[in-house]
This record gives C-alpha cells, sequence and structure tokens, in this order.
DNA sequence: ATTGAGCGT
C-alpha cells in the first residue's frame, strides 16, 4: 500500500517518517519527493506499508499528527503510472 | 542557505 504524505517539515527525514509509521504497522519503504535541483524543496513524500489495514491505521493516527511543530498531512496515494502494471 | 500546495523515477 502506498501512502502520501504532506506538510512535511523540512527538518524531518525518511528515517523519521519510518519511525513514526512503523508504530502502527511495517513500514516498507519511505520515499521523500524533495528537489534540491532546485531551490524550492517538494516537501512531501510517500510510504509504502505492508498492507491496507496497517496503512489506513496509520493514516487516521497519524494524519493531523504534530512533527517538529508541523501537522502532517497522511492519505493514501494516487496510482502511479508503471510499464509494468496493465 | 532558501520554502509551504500537493501526488513520486
Amino acid at each position: 500500500m502506498t501512502i502520501y504524505i504532506g506538510n512535511i517539515p523540512y527538518s524531518l527525514k525518511e528515517a523519521d517518517i519510518e519511525q513514526l509509521f512503523a508504530e502502527f504497522g511495517s513500514v516498507l519503504s519511505v520515499k521523500i519527493i524533495s528537489d534540491k535541483f532546485t531551490h524550492r524543496s517538494k516537501g512531501y513524500g510517500f510510504v509504502e506499508m505492508e498492507n491496507e489495514a496497517e496503512g489506513e491505521k496509520a493514516i487516521e493516527n497519524l494524519n493531523g499528527r504534530d512533527v517538529l511543530g508541523r501537522n502532517l498531512k497522511v492519505s493514501r496515494a494516487n496510482p502511479r503510472k508503471n510499464k509494468r502494471e496493465v
């Protein structure tokens, strides 16, 4: 399951998000879409969890949670375009 | 070093 995360503090890192989601379920992978080429960081990321049950639980528990002074926006991610999956 | 709505190679 892929989860979309927004409103991420720039001080946060993938390891921090991994631990935040790991307390509600098993985190398979974490990716933060921060653009270092431009002077504008995206500030959002994606978390892949084991299944939807832990995913939705993590969403309900981490959605709107204050982290480093910011409230994380957690929701289900959109189906990403993939050439293998059809 | 910097900034704040959104959906990634």
